[in-house]
DNA sequence: GCTTGACCCTATAGCGGCTATAGACCGTAC
DNA sequence: GTACGGTCTATAGCCGCTATAGGGTCAAGC
């Protein structure tokens, strides 16, 4: 039964997913449902924990659940062409690169309304809040 | 009647606000309960608008609704120093940075997995899964 | 055998910041 | 009077979890 030893703590433990999570996962039809001890406890194999860590590796990287779910999908059909993933992966990447843009252009602005702090002046005058302020 | 003179809409285009996000914020407290016209329409003045203004600004700067109140909250009072103003404003750049260093070693990461792609290859010898998958 | 405590179970509600939908009412133009 | 657009309330949904309540299970120590 070696393939059938782990309990959701132990997932949980080894991947460093919270245990509410890993059910979370199996309600959105990410991870299969696993069986059941006598007790009713949940019972994964190894197969389960790399699903898993796959899964968190992909969120670590930003990937949606849904395009977790596309690459894992992907995953399973070896005749597919591997140039499925690089579309995902380079879509991905474009959205990182424009988040990162605009991030940058909000860095800039923050930087110039934070310049305009009025040392020990007080709200009244404060030049920060008319940056920010229309008009 | 001039400061009582603007409806819902009225507010939604100037600002470039949904109207259901209009109701949002008065419903969070963020923008005051608005009077109503005789067939229960909302009616809004200048200030009110500009109180939108404010918030949308705000918003477009990366604050979050909280931070948005509390700049609210510290620019109706014109003694408190100018100095709280700023350091809301330098924890949002932190964080904006943050985000920033964090999205960018995403994108590094991201870019090393898509250079290994295997052209014409399949799913079976793909080596972005690979790059992704544990071990 | 009984208790303690760590673990597990289900089910539901909440977070932020909206957005969408349903079903009704208002106001103006034709 | 009727068509159409705007407005109203109320409720549910989105993502990706997280938190809470109220239980059951299991191994160890007394």
């Amino acid at each position: 039964m070696q393939h059938h030893d782990l309990k959701i703590g132990d997932l949980s433990r080894e991947t460093g997913t919270k245990v509410v999570t890993i059910r979370y996962y199996e309600k959105i039809g990410l991870l299969p449902v696993p069986g059941r001890s006598a007790g009713n406890y949940r019972t994964y194999g190894s197969r389960a924990l790399d699903r898993l860590r796959f899964i968190r590796r992909c969120r670590a990287l930003g990937f949606s659940l849904d395009q977790v779910r596309e690459l894992l999908d992907l995953s399973s059909e070896d005749a597919r062409p591997c140039h499925e993933v690089d579309e995902i992966t380079a879509a991905h990447l474009a959205e990182v690169e424009g988040k990162i843009a605009d991030l940058q252009a909000l860095a800039r602005e923050l930087r110039r309304i934070s310049s305009r702090c009025n040392g020990g002046g007080t709200i009244a005058n404060c030049r920060i809040l008319d940056a920010i302020a229309p008009g």
